[in-house]
DNA sequence: TGGAATATGTCAGCTGGATTACACCGCAAG
DNA sequence: CTTGCGGTGTAATCCAGCTGACATATTCCA
């Protein structure tokens, strides 16, 4: 199923470590982005959002209290949990850290099975879909939380997958993505399914927003693939 | 801000540590009770509830987690956190093994640092909750002083895991929540039970739900898990 | 205290909706 | 007109969730 690998953004100005991380977590099956300062993170989370940050607490440059706060007062991100990572003894930050809003706290050196193991937790605690996403284009609404679509609030009738096809495309109109990159996106990296398969969802969904008038959203672009558009 | 000044119970049969970790907790603003054994630690908790236990689970006589389970099992004591200390870390993995309800496990030897950040994270994740409500939605009305459950006037017959489960549905409707976020929720955090389990459960509360008409606001989202819903 | 009633968790087989592949059709572009 | 791409209906397959039964734990009450 696709919706395993979660990805955690690790932000961690040494490099060795970095990598170690990088190994350890991808071998627990996570999707890994890596940044080696705070400028760098905000340019991965704007990418695409991570379901988890790994923060290393003493960094130069900014302060891993100073980015925290910043994450957790942003309306994007605020949902986003936060693990922090610091050398032992330095019981000020810890506290404030965990003031600031961070979600857990693991202190150097630590081993890979307890890391995984807090990571794991924490990713347990919070809700599928981050917290409040509410995607609206033109009266159509594709509510994250109770994975519910209403048209002008006449609720849609979707299956699953539909519903994730209906999600992508609403979180990335006005651009044009072959079957392929539809497949990676919304079945998942290392499926493989015929690529006319995407035909018949597009179909179904077309079908399932007919009845409201947003099919013409859906929109083909022959010989590349298919577009999601507000314009006609 | 708030976080600080709660009580904290620390059961603990070493009185060196104990006294370690009065010196240690009250330097980070916390109010500390100590406990030698279990009978004390029931004397201290008449007293006055604290707001958190520390817990050993290596102690003579009744051990932390008979201990543990004696307190989630009663009524008053059932939502204190409890943090276990365990000696070693493969010993952590003995204790988890156990059905127990335990909110976080700390190893010996731990920094104080990491007892306080533990302390905090865990205060802050079980912060709102503990206050009685009177909850209704369309005629469905549960009572958590009472723990009854009436629909239209009718009261409708559960036992103790339905209720807890369609209490947890009824304050956080419309939204979609995996079998393991209902696990966390409604059984507890440390507690492994087969995912499966909840589909048991779900089904005879749908089954006593049923006879009322209720039982269509249990809803199946396919592929993820289930969403309290007034709407079809 | 003992036995009945109730509650809980696990399992395995079942079922129907969802997914996919495929074959045929229609139409747009050149 | 022809070519090939995308649309559509259908049928096979699959799998997530449903269900009933059972074993065990807990509570209740005589």
């Amino acid at each position: 199923m696709g919706m395993q690998n979660k990805r955690i953004l690790v932000v961690e100005d040494e490099a060795p470590i970095r990598d170690m991380l990088r190994f350890a977590l991808e071998r627990a099956d996570f999707r890994i982005s890596l940044a080696g300062d705070v400028p760098e993170a905000r340019l991965r989370i704007a990418e695409s959002r991570p379901d988890l940050i790994l923060l290393d607490w003493m960094m130069p440059g900014v302060s891993g209290i100073e980015f925290t706060r910043e994450l957790k007062t942003g309306p994007m991100t605020k949902d986003i949990p936060i693990i922090m990572v610091t050398a032992r003894a330095e019981e000020e930050d810890t506290v404030r850290g965990l003031n600031v809003g961070c979600d857990d706290y693991i202190s150097k050196p630590f081993s890979f099975p307890e890391l995984t193991a807090r990571i794991q937790a924490v990713l347990r605690r919070t809700l599928p879909g981050g917290e409040e996403e509410q995607l609206a284009v033109a009266g159509l609404q594709v509510d994250a939380a109770s994975q519910r679509v209403t048209a002008k609030g006449e609720p849609v009738r979707l299956g699953p997958t539909e519903y994730r096809l209906l999600h992508f495309f609403v979180s990335h109109p006005e651009r044009v993505y072959t079957r392929e990159q539809v497949l990676d996106r919304v079945w998942g990296q290392n499926v493989y399914v015929e690529e006319r398969t995407v035909d018949v969802h597009i179909r179904r969904l077309r079908k399932a927003l007919a009845p409201h008038g947003y099919d013409a959203m859906i929109q083909t672009v022959r010989g590349t693939g298919y577009r999601f558009s507000e314009k006609v």
